[in-house]
DNA sequence: GTAAGCTTCTACAACGTTGTAGAGATCACA
DNA sequence: TGTGATCTCTACAACGTTGTAGAAGCTTAC
């Protein structure tokens, strides 16, 4: 049975009042009081109970960070920075994974996680502008990830269409031009794959080339096998092609192991570029040129909304657009 | 302002404990009741205030897992299982990084977030058995990985000596004999390091090799970075060797890294295995022989043994050895 | 000398839920 | 018809904390 308040009080020979006020901080206190009650805290290892203060304070200290899988990799060194910046404002992270659940979205919606946390950081990957506009009710909510349709919720994002825009550039500036995309969701209206494809389209056209619907692959789940196959399709079909822009890192990473199990070279018959930089793009051979969104500044922005949309929960919404660069590794370099 | 049980009660016309009872499905409740109080939750989007569930209960319906870093893929894979396994409990995970700190480490057993959360899930790097020992007061834990000394605690593990063996055997069937080690921690007394060494040299003993120090070569961290310094450093020397057992997949991706640039051949030239059997060692080129423990088998193992635990705080401490065994992929295979 | 202000501490109620105990109905059976 | 068992529901207290309100002592200023 671990020591209450109570207990506390009763060693120091105060009221509990005394040592919540010795806890929290409360300046008009004796020294020699406040050595008392942390003298006792510290003999009886005294924690404070959080449901108990909690309940009380209406504030969990939590908040709820929702992503589609922790193993894959940026999901996993996006949770690393968010805990990280979190940790800063003293709060703890709660991560919960979506699946790629349309249903499991929602739940993170308008679920039962939303009495237990201050607010959720969500990277949303099937539910519609329209369904967090319904579901999300009045709750401090950060999305991560650009909207394409307006919607009343802070936001943070790269610009989308600017960095695939810039990694398609680079594969024209290198000389190709015949590139394909991989990782296309064909029945979304908006999200990220969206906003990819839309920036690929709009560097084709910048460079006068016509895209070719056959070189444009779906991929649901950007997972490596899904990259692999995606490639092995384009491979089989006989299409002639000579880069790849890949919407993440493990369709890239995928993609390339299948150029390579096809006994074509990287990048002198095909160069890839990828979009996220994981760790692993910079170890695979060759390594894998990508998209580098500020992983940092993105957790830390999006810490910062949810601090202030909390505290002070009515006030125009905002997005914060954070900076990208394009590595040029040697999957794109002679 | 959020809907209360009060709120409810009033608008089924039922006392607060009726709609308690309801929620919990306590069984004496007439239908026509039970249905106008589910009615009345529907209508106020009633949820339950966990904090005071809590409070009440003693209990919180969080588990804490620890681990180094979620940014590394064998934790962040980790991570995923075991945060499925607990949602089969309808247990939230709530993650916490102890980077490789120590300090961080002692943090997590005596810390703050036992107050918040009935048991933790631990996978130490650092911590010594005795610190366990030291900190871990009364509470409900169960470890991630071997302990070398007798502790108190409930315990996951594969098999690190055998599985390292194993890996290692393996290198010597395929016709290696001067076989490096990549990832030893010197200093340690104990953990994962300690016993992947041990099993290293079993199996070299079992074949008849004199271990060679030049090629045992400590690395701190695990990742990919230091996997190919380490490879990088034994190429340098000149020392001659002709396949490496890395400790981690993260570590044997950069070794792979460093010999392909180095200008030799993976696996004529020196063969290279792993260990966790990660997504990417599936993917790399070559893809990557490795140690596949049971990562599903570990987490769910975990989570009931932290359930027994949490039920029933008083009984004998029960170690689990869970299953793995060895893919032979390219990286070893002609 | 006393009003006003500061410092230090305390009692009490409240947060929203559930366990305990028990009050009334209703039912089965003699 | 009475007796006990079963069903349905309720009042109350309690979990451990903090906000509110205020008491008591001390200092300052006239």
């Amino acid at each position: 049975m671990p020591a209450t308040m109570h207990d506390v009080a009763k060693l120091a020979g105060v009221s509990v009042k005394t040592v919540s006020n010795v806890l929290s901080g409360y300046p008009y206190i004796r020294e020699s009081t406040k050595a008392r009650v942390l003298a006792a805290v510290d003999e009886l290892g005294y924690r404070m109970n959080l449901s108990a203060r909690n309940l009380r304070a209406g504030r969990t200290g939590l908040i709820c960070l929702a992503v589609p899988e922790l193993s894959l990799p940026y999901f996993g060194e996006l949770a690393d920075a968010v805990i990280r910046a979190a940790e800063e404002r003293s709060w703890t992270v709660l991560v919960e994974q979506t699946g790629a659940d349309r249903e499991r979205e929602v739940g993170v919606l308008s679920g039962a996680r939303r009495q237990l946390v201050d607010g959720l950081i969500f990277a949303p990957l099937t539910v519609s502008s329209a369904d967090i506009e319904q579901f999300r009710g009045d709750f401090p909510i950060v999305l991560l990830g650009e909207r394409t349709f307006d919607v009343a919720v802070d936001n943070v994002t790269i610009g989308n269409v600017d960095a695939a825009r810039m990694a398609t550039a680079h594969l024209v500036d290198i000389g190709r031009r015949r590139i394909a995309a991989i990782g296309t969701h064909p029945t979304d209206a908006e999200g990220p794959a969206v906003l990819r494809l839309e920036g690929y389209l709009a560097a084709l056209r910048e460079a006068g080339i016509e895209p070719d619907t056959e070189l444009i692959v779906p991929a649901g789940l950007w997972h490596r096998a899904e990259g692999a196959a995606a490639m092995r399709q384009l491979l089989e079909a006989g299409t002639r092609f000579d880069a790849a822009f890949c919407f993440n890192d493990t369709l890239a990473l995928g993609a390339m192991y299948a150029v390579l199990r096809h006994g074509l070279r990287v990048p002198e018959d095909i160069a890839i570029v990828g979009f996220d930089d994981i760790e692993d793009a910079r170890y695979s051979m060759p390594p894998l040129s990508s998209i580098a969104p500020g992983r940092d500044q993105i957790a830390r922005a999006a810490v910062d909304l949810l601090a202030r949309r909390i505290e002070q929960r009515e006030h125009a919404h905002q997005q914060v657009v954070a900076d990208f660069e394009l590595r040029i590794r040697e999957s794109t370099a002679g």
